[in-house]
DNA sequence: AAGTAGAGGGATTTGAGCAC
DNA sequence: GTGCTCAAATCCCTCTACTT
């Protein structure tokens, strides 16, 4: 096997054989300087699929030279810590670039939501821990970084669905969700389950509704709340309901079409939802 | 807009099988 | 008997599709 600077490579033992004696200086080249400067880069080919681009020179574990013969036993202790030394840098660049390209997808994700950066940094941070306690084994980086970002957005008190951050994940809404209950569990983030309020004003002024709908809607949340109504509910439909019923009383009225468009839930849970807190604020009045 | 049926999915409970 | 794992059963919620 040959470089691309033309070195004649041991096939098995990865060691220079054999150099190009011939100096291919620039100035006798077919390209000329402008045509040089076009090429962005010369040399062996890189691929993409190695860190490295598959550029950097790899020593084998054969205790052997380029000609095959056995090499003295000064030689091999050296060629046994470079051999150390090496395997130590290439593991620790795979972490770091692994951490690095997590750390980007929350970065681009956060973007695409529109989070502030704190919720960033918060992610990073309960990404960190789970890389630190071995939590990402067995997951894809990307799902754990998506859901650290989703823990990340519930913790800070400005959540977001499941289904909103799945729109700007590679991964699906499923998966994040169980690596979310995963890493939530081993790292004992104890977050509360969302509270409803917390949709309101987001959905509310998606719907352009004014002031006095989401103080209706958020009391509307709290009486029924009490009750019990909440429990078992996912937090988006019930919010979703008390905005439309505090539309109903406020004569603002929305569709339900509309409400469950921006709260990402159907009509129907709107309806079966809604029902049950006028009930029940009717038996509270 | 409202209602209904049925499908599908997640969480929890129950029960069988197994090792100690 | 106790503790554990795993699969099946069950419950409840949300969804789609359809009708009124």
């Amino acid at each position: 096997m040959r470089t691309a600077d033309g070195d004649l490579i041991h096939e098995e033992t990865g060691l220079v054989v054999e150099e190009d004696q011939i100096d291919r200086g620039p100035e006798w080249r077919a390209f000329n300087h402008t045509e040089r400067q076009k090429k962005s880069r010369v040399g062996a080919p890189t691929t993409q699929t190695m860190h490295d681009k598959g550029l950097t020179t790899t020593i084998d574990w054969k205790d052997k030279d380029a000609y095959g013969r056995s090499i003295s036993s000064e030689k091999r202790s050296q060629m046994h810590r470079l051999r150390k030394w090496q395997e130590r840098i290439r593991t620790k660049d795979a972490g770091e670039r692994n951490l690095q390209f997590a750390l980007s997808e929350i970065d681009r994700m956060a973007s695409a939501m529109g989070v502030p950066h704190s919720v960033r940094e918060v992610a990073s941070v309960i990404y960190r821990r789970a890389l630190d306690e071995d939590l990402i084994r067995g997951r894809s980086i990307e799902g754990v970084a998506t859901s650290a970002l989703y823990a990340a957005c519930r913790q800070e008190g400005i959540p977001r669905s499941l289904e909103e951050i799945s729109d700007v994940s590679r991964v699906e809404r499923k998966e994040i969700g169980r690596t979310y209950r995963y890493v939530s569990q081993e790292l004992a983030l104890g977050i509360k389950p969302v509270d409803p309020k917390k949709y309101v004003p987001r959905f509310s002024s998606e719907l352009e509704l004014p002031e006095h709908v989401q103080s209706k809607a958020n009391e509307i949340i709290e009486t029924t709340a009490e009750q019990g109504l909440l429990s078992g509910k996912s937090p988006t439909g019930f919010a979703a309901a008390a905005i439309y019923a505090a539309s109903l009383l406020c004569n603002e009225k929305k569709t339900q079409r509309e409400v469950a468009g921006v709260a990402q839930v159907t009509e129907v849970t709107i309806r079966n939802r809604y029902q049950e807190q006028i009930e029940a604020m009717g038996v509270h009045n």
